[in-house]
DNA sequence: AGCACGCCGACT
DNA sequence: GTCGGCGTGCTC
């Protein structure tokens, strides 16, 4: 403990003109340490906020008097130097408050848990033999990844092994390897399904004292048991969804970032960083290993490879699954299809299920689907302006998503069929139909309310919404992709590579020699995609993305509150940088505005620290009402911008 | 956020 | 004369 008699402090406080450094004497009788939490009286009322000591010092800055340090909350040094240094920096890159991002990545103390986990039994370090390089991997690539202060993109092999995805064991084995030298490896992966497929593997290698899991649902004190024993001075295998990228461990040798396109991945609290960027400076403090890992990389993940900043590895990729590609386009001598599907994939799923389990994967329930003629695919279309028609509950009349116009009798102007189906539809509608389609077949339904980690290797159609998928014993006989127009034609910026990384990850689920039926596309992505091509899709995509300056070719900043207020800041800046441009503006609720800045990397780090500063000034300007708020890096706002711009 | 300081209207 | 309205400004 150190007895000095300053210590800065910063107040655990949302407010921005509070998330700064404060100067505390420490009074006798009080031990002070790095990373504790403190209570300090702050403001004329000496309201106690509690904080982070984040320094000690003998002397101040402040010519004031000092107040004095009111309590140390407990001894545990729940903020490391480490995660500090950190957290500094993925604040200022996204031009958020340092205490908001250290919401995210301490938790809320719980006595109980910190009572227990002070008077422990310290646990020894026991590393396991250090595993071999795996099939498929060449020895060259096994060595960069598993020794630390490299970045690698790896892209996964195909295959189930023991019921897990192969690529994911090889990961687990890889980071199992860091550990085996005494280093934490901390793996994240994007929800509860993955997390549930790596614990199991991990388990059967690794001992119970050497693995934290950040899994879902974990209550607050749960968090923070994890939270200590992540503090403990010895090496950890870390295993989580997004929180896990925080795990304060010592000896970090690799942070593993699993599907890191996945939205999933982005945190929906302020400073909004996303898992990448926080693996990626954490790296860089602590002289760690980054890996970007999956079955079909980010566009980011691409950006990187592609200049060089990350280098490429890849599993042996030989066994990739056949895809068939067979169109939508159902002929009308073809006679009618069950469930819309394609007689090529219908007659290879039939065959399939007397052996074993078949994947159908669409697209997400809730989507608001389009309606197309159930005889002959059409699409269904507003008589009055030929607008996309809708069906905003399961039944009734159709309406137009254009002009409103409700069609009471629709008659489809291809076949003069009068009934309509919804295309992309969600889950519960595809079960139904399926179901039909293969009579006497178990249907198993699995999706956001169905939660199902594995299936066995018996026969059975399973329907699985995208991202919602289980994996089979042995693997998949086949797989059916549905929706893949729907899927790609979102309004959406990531729409390829989302659509991309889907049918990648249910190609890894398939056994040796299976196929796989893409029936609701045909076209260059449904042909390159066959052929295996997906990489140069998305190479292609990006360097769109550079000619139209779109995200992530160049940064960009949401800028909501008053329009006066956003009015202002953006011409400020945009005066001030030549290379930062306005998409302009457009309403949220109220009286507040939206607007957008594009600017390229290297005036990125001055146009955040510039906004940041505005937003300190309008929490400081005693103006009522909506606070400037500033969010960088959220292409879905981008999404939302193309729908509400005027 | 809280809380105090400050400078203008209707009350014992 | 003064009690109290909430605009403005600061917090080690």
């Amino acid at each position: 403990m150190l007895k000095r008699p300053v210590a800065r402090v910063l107040p655990e406080s949302r407010l921005p003109q509070l998330d700064r450094e404060f100067d505390f004497s420490v009074p006798d009788g009080i031990d002070i340490a790095l990373g504790v939490r403190v209570k300090v009286p702050i403001g004329r009322g000496g309201t106690l906020h509690t904080g982070f000591v984040v320094d000690v010092a003998d002397d101040t800055e402040y010519d004031g008097e000092l107040s004095a340090i009111d309590q140390v909350v407990s001894p545990a040094q729940v903020l490391t130097p480490e995660m500090l240094a950190s957290a500094r920096q993925v604040a200022r890159r996204q031009a958020g408050g340092l205490a908001d991002f250290l919401r995210l990545a301490v938790p809320q103390r719980a006595v109980r848990v910190e009572k227990a986990w002070l008077s422990r039994e310290s646990t020894t370090f026991q590393p396991p033999a250090t595993p071999e390089c795996p099939d498929g991997l060449r020895a060259a690539d096994w060595e960069a990844l598993t020794e630390p202060g490299r970045r690698i993109v790896w892209h996964f092999r195909y295959g189930v092994r023991d019921g897990v995805p192969a690529g994911y064991d090889d990961l687990l084995t890889v980071a199992t390897s860091h550990f085996a030298e005494g280093r934490s490896a901390i793996v994240v992966v994007p929800d509860w399904r993955d997390i549930a497929l790596c614990e199991q593997s991990l388990r059967q290698s690794v001992g119970d004292d050497d693995i934290v899991v950040f899994g879902p649902d974990l209550t607050p004190s749960e968090t923070y048991a994890r939270h200590l024993l992540c503090l403990e001075d010895r090496p950890r295998i870390v295993l989580g969804s997004r929180r896990a990228v925080y795990a304060p461990v010592s000896h970090l040798g690799l942070i593993a970032v699993v599907s890191d396109g996945d939205e999933s991945l982005r945190e929906q609290l302020a400073p909004y960083p996303h898992s990448r960027d926080v693996a990626l400076v954490r790296a860089e403090q602590t002289g760690a290993s980054v890996v970007l890992a999956g079955f079909s990389p980010s566009i980011e993940a691409v950006r990187y490879v592609d200049m060089e900043y990350f280098e490429s590895v890849s599993s042996d990729r030989h066994t990739r699954p056949r895809v068939l590609p067979t169109s939508l386009s159902i002929r009308a001598d073809d006679g009618p299809t069950p469930a819309r599907l394609p007689s090529q994939a219908y007659s290879a799923a039939t065959d399939a299920l007397r052996n074993g389990p078949v994947l159908v994967q669409v697209f997400r329930a809730g989507f608001s689907p389009g309606l197309v003629c159930a005889d002959c695919g059409e699409r269904a279309r507003c008589v009055e302006c030929g607008g996309p028609l809708r069906r905003d509950s399961g039944s009734g009349p159709a309406g137009c998503g254009w002009c409103h116009h409700l069609t009471s009798r629709y008659q489809c102007p291809q076949c003069q069929s009068t009934r309509l189906l919804a295309s992309g539809h969600g889950v519960g509608r595809t079960v139904h139909e399926l179901g039909k389609a293969f009579p006497g077949v178990p249907v198993i339904q699995a999706d956001g309310q169905h939660r199902i980690v594995t299936v066995p290797a018996k026969p059975a159609l399973v329907v699985a919404t995208r991202g919602a998928e289980p994996v089979a014993e042995g693997g998949y006989h086949a797989a059916l992709l549905l929706d893949g127009q729907a899927m790609l034609q979102r309004a959406s910026l990531d729409a390829l590579e989302d659509t991309l990384a889907g049918w990648e990850w249910a190609l890894a689920l398939l056994r040796d020699g299976a196929q796989a039926f893409l029936t609701d596309l045909d076209g260059p992505v449904a042909t390159s995609f066959a052929s295996g091509a997906s990489y140069p899709l998305l190479r292609t995509e990006l360097q769109d993305r550079v000619s139209l300056r779109l995200p992530p070719a160049v940064r960009i900043a949401v800028l909501e509150g008053p329009r006066s207020v956003v009015d202002a800041l953006v011409t400020d800046v945009c005066t001030r940088f030549a290379d930062v441009d306005s998409l302009g503006t457009s309403r949220v609720e109220g009286t507040a505005v939206r607007n957008i800045l594009r600017m390229p990397y290297k005036t990125a780090p001055a146009v955040a620290e510039e906004l940041r500063a505005a937003v300190v000034r309008d929490a400081l300007s005693g103006r009522r009402g909506a606070r400037l708020r500033v969010k960088m890096d959220d292409a879905r706002a981008l999404d939302e911008f193309a729908e509400g711009a005027h």
